[in-house]
RNA sequence: GCCGGAGUGGCGGAACAGGCAGACGCACAGGACUUAAAAUCCUGCGGUUUUAACAAAACCGUACCGGUUCGAUUCCGGUCUCCGGCACCA
């Protein structure tokens, strides 16, 4: 007979309902722990990547519980997005009516796993009462030159109709339907990240408790590169180009300038010129290619003389004016100086053209024959051929060039970043408006703060066609311009749901103030985030963003931190037969249905157990019945030992037996790894295994220990403790045993147990025995034994001397407690 | 191409500061209980070899090759494979 879960699991959801279990508020007396996961977009279902993440955040928020922290531990929606847009346009149903059902049905699940939220504290992006504040906060970066608009190439998804961020391009194709992406020109609003560009690059060494390999993505995308800019007079024109490169020290090796084919000034330069015609043609085709051919390392270089030349400000140098695939408009300046000698694009294009390659660093040893380079030579050397360089180590050259051009007004030293502003326009109707009006009189005015929110109308068309379906509501577009009184229009344009998930960390302290997004005396409280779980595939995007706002809203003086996530852990994926779950595949697994048929505290105990947490995870049906299996093996435990348990007996350390001493041995060496495992390293998985030990243990020691002979207070000891280390994984069947054994209060609110130091000293140790580092025997001897003890012994082992029999002993190595290792010859 | 991470039994994984490789669980096999099955409990479970068999013993074994060390899954150098990220970044 199974215990019965199902009872028991609903009966411990109500009363934590009832009791507001896991309700917290500012406690200054008590030190307080953020615990958060990634909130969920509300797609309709709990998945098993939800289950494991909330699972991992369950445990640790439950264990800190224990360990006496003050706890916040809140969950709220992502609700802002495509996929309720989609349904209505699909279904014919409202949006906020899908997304709301949604939410409500997901709730039920996360509750049905029992996981210890704060309700209370629950928001939902996608609710006026929190929109309000992403507008409110989209002003204060307005307002502080932080947003701002303009004209810019978007990437456009022709099937979803709209423009996608550069992160949201994924290989050429949209994140979403893999179209293919064109490109489209858009008034579209930005914000300024690329202000905070060092910071946020500077900060990362903050980030102890991140992921290395989270940092160096970050790193990777922020992208910073030093060099300089330098500006390049076009010949017989009153125009000039400037460049940026890293490598100014082999300026006296350009041959030749290549600007993007979109690059503002191609028509300028090929204006009633025979080369007018081609670079048209050349330029259509570069953007009708996907990103993917256009920046594919693998895509041949190609490119179009455009019968002009600038001139070399260093040496006065004529250098021919190229077209080419290979720049990109939207990094440095979109042009850039040819060295082919000292950059492998660079060279394969001059070769492929026929451009001079003139060497301008050579090697300290002369190990490259310079004149006859068959590939570009990238690493130092010393300068050659650069006029008055000549000789200089190269990066030396790099500061004296710099300072050369700034003297002569030539260029200027010059950091740049790959890190792009965040384009946050979306034309869609599922989302934050953006409260800005359009006045013809004063131009563009922010909506006023008590004016907020800009609620979204509920008269608007999802034909999934066209523009942003807020302007087929004439209700919405029209309005009055707040500073002269006029007529206006509404921006009709709504927000990227990413600027509604980079501060709800924040608005959780401070969930239901209508007056602020949050007050600082609550956020001084409970921030930073003292751990944040979820997974990798936001280690930029999100992260980044959050990072962002964090710092914006502390340099306003909103936010007590400029960093808003303390350590961070990122979860591996759930797989099914080697692959990721999902619907397409077909190989899904619902939660519901493992929590019908094992239960909750099942579901939560396999998938904590089947992995590290930030490995991915490979889902077994028959791992989860060995989990269901071991919970059922507590459960007959604690029922069949009922009697024996005594909730007030205390251990006489004095009056022991051998078994007693050994059940006491396990438990206090589990105490020791399991608070340690969740503590230091979130090995959840070892935890479990050694809490299984120790229900092995305390069975053993029923077994073999003659019924008048258990020591009551010793068992009452495993038993109670064995719950409470359970308790964090599977909480239901923890407390209704909890319960069951007599105990007043609940088990959730026990301190966590501590190990006795003293039930972990041995008598008597088992030593190994090595010869010539080969394992040869194992010998128990007393715990206390010398060095020179535990070698005579080892010595004179009847087995020991045959092998070591008319041999010379070289040395012996004598680790105490632990091993002899004779060496012999 | 560059940057990360990982390779351990039939499987998931363990070995946390260089010291017993394979904890714990799954699967499998044998046994007990049962009229029977399920459940439960007990035993075995990396490979090869020696022995009629048991007890036992020896050798090999943590992707591969090499190094440091009394001793290496762990440290160092190189190679291969897989996974993830970035991808002409000037």
């Amino acid at each position: 007979m199974n215990y019965q879960f199902a009872d028991i699991e609903r009966k411990w959801q109500k009363r934590w309902e009832a009791d507001n279990a896991f309700r917290t508020e500012e406690d200054p007396n008590k030190k307080k722990y953020y615990m958060l996961e990634m909130f969920p977009y509300p797609s309709g279902n709990l998945h098993m990547g939800h289950v494991r993440n909330y699972s991992i955040g369950d445990v640790i928020a439950r264990f800190k519980t224990m360990q006496g922290y003050n706890v916040i531990h809140p969950m709220g929606w992502d609700s802002f997005g495509l996929p309720a847009e989609n349904a209505a346009i699909a279904r014919g149903i409202h949006p906020d009516k899908w997304t709301n059902s949604n939410i409500k049905t997901m709730r039920e699940q996360l509750k049905s796993l029992g996981f210890s939220y704060d309700w209370d504290r629950e928001v939902a992006t996608s609710s006026p009462s929190y929109y309000k504040w992403t507008q409110w906060l989209f002003l204060q970066l307005f307002k502080n030159g932080l947003a701002y608009k303009k004209k810019s190439s978007v990437n456009w998804c022709p099937s979803c109709e709209t423009v996608l961020a550069n992160e949201q391009v994924v290989n050429g194709g949209c994140e979403r339907c893999s179209t293919e992406v064109d490109k489209k020109e858009l008034e579209q609003w930005f914000f300024k990240i690329t202000d905070y560009a060092e910071r946020l690059l500077q900060d990362i060494d903050k980030l102890d408790g991140w992921p290395e390999k989270v940092k160096i993505m970050q790193q990777n995308w922020i992208g910073k590169s030093e060099g300089a800019r330098v500006t390049f007079q076009v010949e017989g024109l009153e125009e000039s180009i400037t460049v940026f490169t890293t490598r100014p020290d082999t300026i006296y090796g350009v041959s030749f300038m290549v600007l993007a084919p979109e690059h503002p000034l191609v028509y300028e330069l090929t204006k009633d010129s025979p080369y007018e015609a081609p670079a048209k043609e050349f330029r259509r085709r570069m953007e009708h290619l996907s990103e993917i051919t256009r920046t594919s390392t693998d895509t041949e270089k190609e490119g179009l003389f455009l019968g002009r030349y600038a001139i070399n400000p260093m040496n006065g140098e004529r250098i021919p004016l190229f077209i080419a695939n290979y720049v990109l408009m939207d990094y440095g300046t979109g042009a850039v100086m040819g060295v082919p000698a000292h950059d492998q694009r660079d060279f394969e294009f001059a070769t492929k053209y026929n451009l001079p390659i003139v060497p301008v660093i050579k090697p300290q040893d002369e190990s490259v024959d310079i004149e006859n380079l068959d590939c570009a030579f990238e690493a130092e050397g010393i300068m050659i051929n650069s006029g008055p360089f000549n000789g200089l180590d190269n990066k030396q050259g790099i500061a004296k060039i710099i300072e050369y051009m700034e003297e002569k007004g030539i260029g200027e030293g010059k950091v740049n970043y790959r890190l792009r502003d965040w384009l946050i326009s979306r034309q869609r109707y599922w989302g934050a408006p953006i409260p800005i009006i359009y006045c013809d009189n004063c131009g563009i005015v922010a909506v006023p703060e008590e004016d907020l929110p800009v609620m979204l109308p509920t008269d608007v068309e999802f034909s999934g066609k066209g523009d942003s379906p807020l302007s087929t509501s004439e209700s919405f577009v029209h309005t009055t311009c707040p500073e002269c009184g006029r007529s206006a229009r509404r921006e009709v344009d709504t927000m990227d749901t990413f600027v509604c998930s980079s501060f709800y960390f924040l608005r959780y302290t401070d969930p239901q103030n209508s007056q602020h997004p949050f007050e600082m005396e609550k956020t001084k409280y409970w921030m930073p985030v003292d751990q944040y779980v979820g997974g990798v595939e936001h280690a930029i995007l999100h992260l980044l963003y959050s990072r962002f706002f964090t710092k914006v809203l502390y340099d306003l003086g909103l936010s007590p931190v400029d960093e808003p996530f303390n350590n961070l852990l990122t979860q591996g994926m759930v797989l099914k037969d080697g692959f990721k779950m999902s619907k397409s595949k077909g190989n899904t697994v619902s939660p519901e249905e493992i929590i019908a048929k094992y239960g909750a505290d099942t579901a939560r105990l396999f998938i904590l157990f089947a992995a590290p947490p930030d490995r991915d995870l490979e889902w077994s049906d028959q791992g989860v019945e060995g989990s269901f299996r071991f919970l059922n093996r507590v459960w007959r435990l604690v029922t069949e030992c009922r009697q024996q348990v005594c909730i007030d007996s205390v251990v006489n350390s004095s009056d022991l037996s051998t078994q007693d001493k050994e059940l006491r041995y396990v438990l206090h060496h589990t105490i020791k790894r399991v608070t340690t495992d969740i503590s230091e390293r979130f090995n959840f998985n070892t935890a479990i295994s050694a809490i299984m030990e120790l229900v092995n243990a305390i069975y053993n020691y029923c077994d073999k220990t003659a019924a008048d002979q258990v020591n009551s207070a010793v068992l009452t000891e495993a038993i109670t403790n064995m719950l409470i280390m359970l308790a964090p994984f599977s909480p239901h069947i923890a407390s209704e045993l909890w319960e069951l054994i007599g105990s007043d209060d609940s088990v959730h609110c026990q301190p966590w147990p501590q190990w006795d130091p003293q039930a972990l000293v041995k008598d008597e140790i088992e030593i190994v025995v090595q010869v010539n580092g080969k394992l040869r025997e194992r010998v128990l001897v007393s715990a206390q034994a010398s060095k020179e003890e535990l070698e005579e012994i080892a010595l004179n082992r009847g087995k020991i001397k045959e092998i070591i029999e008319g041999k010379n002993i070289v040395k012996v190595i004598v680790v105490p407690k632990k091993l002899v290792n004779i060496v012999v010859r």
